[in-house]
DNA sequence: AAACTATATCGTAATATTGCAATATATAAA
DNA sequence: TTTATATATTGCAATATTACGATATAGTTT
């Protein structure tokens, strides 16, 4: 016990997991936050902007970069990382179905 | 160690968090896809529906009702679940600021 | 080459999550 | 009131995550 049975469930539902539980970190979602603020890729001082030591950044920027939520391109000694569009379309895509669905529907039985 | 470092963080880096973690397991997902499958919100059967013990799928609608992701009305013996429209449209929301935001920018840096 | 800078990896401790059997609770049906 | 049904809780083992100091790696600068 203790892990994740990915086995049982559909492709589908392990990715929109995978992707949702690399969010589900307030690191990680500042992490976003920023790379979307400074518009231009940045290459490197994230981790002076969060109260995180260097290693557990990386860590964060590891899974991020896992789950495909961002890229990092080698940019001489330090590391370009930026969002990954495709991804956040993905969310964006599952997440307005299920609103839209849910307006249509307008179940108002809870 | 071992704990996230939720009080380094803003309320909205949090909630998200907590909104997306709660996404960030298949089962979870799948329970979701469930409620949304069965239109009219369901009392019970969502443990035939899944691959888990009754307890493993007990816990699970309870992490989705702590992230307030779904609702539970009391319904004489068995128990009423569905989702819950606000944090849905939350998540929505997020994810179409951020995708919108990129395709303006074009940042294609990466 | 030596020193510096940026990032990653290793090792490890603390804590959290996942999963389930056993059991508890609470309403419904007999 | 006994029995059945639906869901929750407890307790526990296996595994995963979080965090960071120490160290490694790799490019840059001097």
């Amino acid at each position: 016990m203790g892990a994740t049975k990915t086995e049982h469930f559909t492709d589908y539902q392990n990715h929109i997991a995978t992707l949702s539980k690399a969010l589900g970190h307030p690191a990680r979602v500042a992490i976003i936050e920023y790379l979307m603020k400074v518009d231009t890729c940045i290459c490197g001082d994230i981790v002076n902007e969060l109260p995180l030591a260097q290693p557990t950044v990386s860590q964060h920027l590891k899974e991020l970069k896992n789950a495909r939520l961002i890229k990092g391109n080698i940019e001489g000694n330090a590391i370009c990382y930026c969002i990954d569009e495709k991804s956040m379309t993905k969310l964006r895509d599952y997440f307005a179905n299920i609103s839209d669905s849910l307006e249509k529907k307008k179940s108002n039985c809870c």
